[in-house]
RNA sequence: GGGCGAUUAGCUCAGAUGGUUAGAGCGCUGGUCUCACAUACCAGAGGUCGUUGGUUCGAAUCCAAUAUCGCCCACCA
């Protein structure tokens, strides 16, 4: 007995345990079916599921369900990435409530305890991708940081330093204070604050008279080696070559030109810091300048700041700038917006810092992996995504692989301390082989995004030959959001050309933010977060996929909102009701074997019309236009299949009309249930189960192993479609006329209706045009209209109901009124068009034809209603 | 500084290669507990598609400007 209302608690735990029993989620590299694969974007191990998640996978199980049903061998490998910086710091703080910290710890049992913890709770948000229905095949789930995925990033590594692309060097870095690592450009995240432009007085060396310095970075003063100005600047070329007193540390250094100087910007005059600017670092090695660092790896200052030693950067910038006034040497203070960066896991000011570290070259990875996505071996859609990457590609920049922690891939690189040899190498190394000293490891982590970057191939075995690589790289599809674009799909397209000489994936689709229901980025601190966990609770899973589906438009940000979601759990509560009427229906209808094509118009027409919507849904899913697949079937489900359909067979079913096989109207609705559960399994895999495994007769075990409808030609019948446009169509005349003119429900009327030669067709179908429209009696006449009766038009198909004491002649003539003023006003329109020579000249025939059709049918319209009002006129005014 | 996107009903959004009477959900108005569903049913109101030009027989749809909002990238201190 199914319930009343929909319950999916019990249901989908349920579910998940049988697929998994089943192994239905599990591929099969022998299997001879063409596969389909795509890798998940590994959730952090820190992480639990959030909107962003929930999206993600939610359109990844689709397409997976999706394409398995549809015959192909599907293939959904999961894994989770140990997020180098993230997890560390969540282990960190842990420690810190201990009174602990990593040094006191150590290296190895630091490792230790992060392991630790990753067992314990790194696994949560695979859970969580359980409940969310994912059909991911768990067999083959990895983890960046295990032994194989491990063994993999060496071997990458050292050839790509063999090649001469991993090199160690002195550069500018962004350095993060607070995690104390070195951070790629991307994770330093740029945002614009108000500060200032601070004007300084550098005194000349050598005479009276200074020079003026603009910077936003006062503290860095003390690590100047220079000043440059434009050698084309005529306010200043006299000076290159002279030298100014670097105030508080009072030191010489001298004016240089440098073309990099903008005669425009501040003052014309710039501080050169070689060690905390780019820039100004690049300047120096020009003209080889000294560089001095000032700011330690904490954020504080150093040995070279003099009496600022120690002092926190920014307290040092105060001081320095009273310092400086009380000198007189503050010439001004400007106003001023700048960029600063920050950490992108901790928002801590990044430092622009002097370092040695480890860099990839990226110009010659980066150029076949341009040249992939255009010519189109690789399709990212949507297209505009395609821009943005080509955009960062084409400037791409080395990447700093290296990091400060120690949760990570340690850099396989050993070093000799004693004749200074480096070895580069994939297996663990202990002596020196020219000294036979004792080696010392690089004590480096590489970067979290090197490992994943690695993620298509590795996780299918590499750099074993594997079986699983044979079968399923390339992967058909990567599924993920922009904000990973360079992070990770630029450095897999990369890394797979490389390592694979093929491209990972074939097709990446871009999906956007999920937001508040105000359009704003839902974050803790904002505290607009919902969970993903808890509207699951509330509403079920297969509600919440199906909203997230229905609002996943391409390009544009998901607003999400609980309102949506309840609107959705209501169309979920509709397919279970439906269901269970139709399962009544069929009760226990046997097998397929007696399928009889129906003369029930009703059957006819319902099975012409899910042919077409199971081709649209397979042409919005295969163009990953998951908005659209949502409401093809919403609508065709609640409007045609609810409102329509069923409706018109219940008499039949219930036993109050015979005239119509029963038995095909059987067949049809069983057919079209079946239809209807699997084009919506793919997007709400639990309820479509337990319906499924309801009825009477399964093709398979599982709706999960049964295929997915394909598009049936033979079911087509126009004929039929255009018959029920009629019989719909008078029974919404008759509606709105109700409706209009205030007649309840409970109250039945009499029709006559004058159907010329559509009057067979009214007359067959009269009972079920009564039953939907509420009425009496039907007469059909083929006389002069009857008089003192509200009208209405569908066609050529006039319908009278006589007015007797149910309509107010005032509301019936308002309603004509409004009726014939749209009329009017699309005949206006319509001639107007049609009365355009040169759009009879150039427009195709079948618009002409159409417009003119339109327009023809428009006029009898309104000579009908018009008719009919004069009529009401007459009486209102006797 | 460069690039991208958005602007359609009160709200949130659909409208792929130009030819509709511009759609949906929520909300709103009126009427119904009609034997699957009140998480429902029936009917209705509501839009000169940001602005201005242009291309075209025809523009929400293509082009160009402009305004507002949002995002991304960037080594002008």
């Amino acid at each position: 007995m199914m319930e009343k209302v929909y319950n999916p608690h019990d249901i989908e735990d349920k579910w998940y345990k049988f697929w998994i029993k089943k192994n239905y989620f599990t591929a099969d590299n022998e299997s001879k079916n063409q596969p389909f694969s795509m890798v998940i974007p590994p959730p952090n191990v820190t992480g639990s599921l959030h909107m962003g998640h929930a999206l993600n996978n939610t359109l990844q199980d689709i397409m997976a369900r999706y394409k398995k049903m549809s015959g192909f061998n599907s293939l959904w490998v999961p894994g989770t990435d140990h997020a180098g910086i993230a997890t560390q710091n969540v282990v960190e703080r842990e420690l810190a409530k201990e009174g602990l910290d990593r040094e006191t710890l150590g290296r190895e049992k630091f490792i230790e305890r992060v392991w630790k913890w990753k067992e314990q709770s790194g696994g949560i948000i695979i859970e969580q991708l359980k409940r969310l229905g994912c059909s991911c095949d768990w067999s083959r789930q990895r983890f960046t940081l295990d032994e194989g995925l491990s063994r993999a990033v060496r071997e990458v590594f050292v050839r790509l330093y063999n090649e001469g692309l991993i090199y160690r060097d002195n550069y500018i870095i962004n350095w993060c204070p607070r995690c104390k690592t070195a951070l790629s450009d991307l994770e330093a995240e740029h945002e614009e604050i108000q500060g200032h432009l601070w004007h300084i007085k550098y005194p000349l060396a050598d005479g009276p008279g200074y020079l003026t310095v603009a910077t936003t970075r006062p503290e860095t003063m003390l690590g100047d080696t220079a000043i440059a100005v434009n050698p084309e600047d005529e306010r200043y070329q006299k000076y290159i070559g002279q030298y100014v007193i670097l105030p508080i540390v009072e030191k010489k250094i001298p004016v240089i030109g440098d073309a990099y100087v903008d005669t425009s910007f501040g003052t014309g005059v710039l501080k050169v810091t070689p060690a905390h600017d780019v820039n100004d670092f690049e300047i120096g090695k020009r003209r080889n300048l000294e560089t001095v660092k000032v700011i330690d790896d904490d954020g504080r200052m150093n040995e070279n700041a003099g009496h600022y030693q120690g002092m926190d950067r920014f307290e040092c910038r105060e001081k320095i700038i009273d310092e400086l006034n009380n000198k007189g040497l503050l010439e001004n203070i400007e106003p001023y917006a700048l960029g600063v960066g920050k950490c992108y896991r901790c928002k801590t000011v990044v430092e622009p810092s002097l370092s040695l570290q480890w860099f990839l070259k990226m110009k010659p990875l980066a150029e076949p992996a341009i040249a992939a996505v255009r010519d189109h071996r690789i399709r990212i859609i949507p297209e505009m995504w395609e821009k943005v990457y080509f955009e960062w590609m084409e400037n791409i920049r080395d990447w700093c692989i290296s990091r400060q922690i120690w949760w990570g891939h340690r850099i396989p690189v050993w070093y000799c301390d004693h004749c200074n040899k480096m070895y580069v190498s994939v297996e663990d190394l202990t002596k020196c082989d020219s000294c036979k000293g004792k080696l010392r490891r690089e004590t480096d982590v590489l970067d979290t995004w090197f490992s994943s970057g690695l993620w298509p191939f590795t996780t299918l075995g590499w750099p074993a030959n594997t079986k699983d690589l044979k079968v399923f790289y390339p992967t058909a599809l990567l599924i993920t959001g922009f904000d990973i674009l360079f992070f990770w799909v630029a450095r897999m397209i990369m890394m797979g050309l490389k390592f694979m000489g093929d491209v990972p994936f074939r097709e990446v689709y871009i999906h956007a933010l999920v937001r508040d229901a105000e359009g704003k980025k839902m974050s803790k601190s904002k505290g607009n977060v919902i969970d993903p966990l808890i509207v699951i609770d509330q509403y079920g899973t297969d509600a919440f996929r199906f909203s997230l589906a229905m609002l996943a438009a391409q390009g544009r940000d998901i607003l999400l909102s609980e309102e949506r979601i309840e609107g959705v759990r209501n169309f979920v509560n509709k397919i279970w009701n439906a269901s269970k009427l139709s399962l009544s229906f069929i009760g226990n209808y046997e097998s397929q074997s007696n399928h009889r094509q129906s003369s029930f118009l009703p059957d006819r027409w319902i099975r012409s019309r899910t042919q077409k919507m199971v081709r649209d849904v397979s042409e919005s899913i295969e163009g990953y236009r998951f908005n659209e697949t949502a409401s093809i079937i919403y609508n065709f489900v609640w409007r045609e299949f609810c409102d329509w359909y069923l409706e018109l067979i219940k008499p039949n079913l219930y036993g109050k009309v015979t005239a119509f096989d029963s038995e095909a109207t059987r067949t049809t609705l069983y057919l079209t249930l079946c239809d209807i559960l699997k084009v919506l399994h793919p997007l709400m895999p639990f309820v479509t189960e337990e319906i499924y495994q309801r009825l009477p007769v399964k093709d398979h075990e599982s709706i999960m192993a049964s295929n997915f409808p394909y598009f049936n030609e033979s079911e087509l019948d126009e004929d039929s479609e255009d018959r029920m446009d009629i019989v719909m169509g008078i029974i919404d005349v008759v509606r709105n006329i109700r409706g209009e003119t205030g007649i309840a429900p409970n109250v039945k009327v009499d029709v006559i209706i004058r159907g010329g030669d559509r009057t067979s067709l009214l007359k067959e179908y009269e009972y079920y045009i009564k039953e939907l429209a509420r009425i009496e009696q039907i007469s059909f006449t083929a006389d002069v209209a009857p008089d003192q009766s509200a009208v209405g038009v569908y066609h050529e198909i006039e319908v009278f109901v006589p007015l007797k004491d149910l309509i107010d002649v005032s509301k019936e003539l308002s309603r004509i009124n409004k009726e014939i003023a749209k009329i009017d006003e699309d005949c206006r329109r319509l001639k107007q068009k049609l009365d355009n020579p040169s759009f009879r000249e150039k427009a195709p025939q079948e618009v002409i034809e159409k417009n003119q059709a339109n327009y023809d049918e428009y006029l009898r319209k309104r000579e009908k209603l018009l008719a009919s009002k004069n009529l009401l006129e007459n009486l209102s005014r006797s």
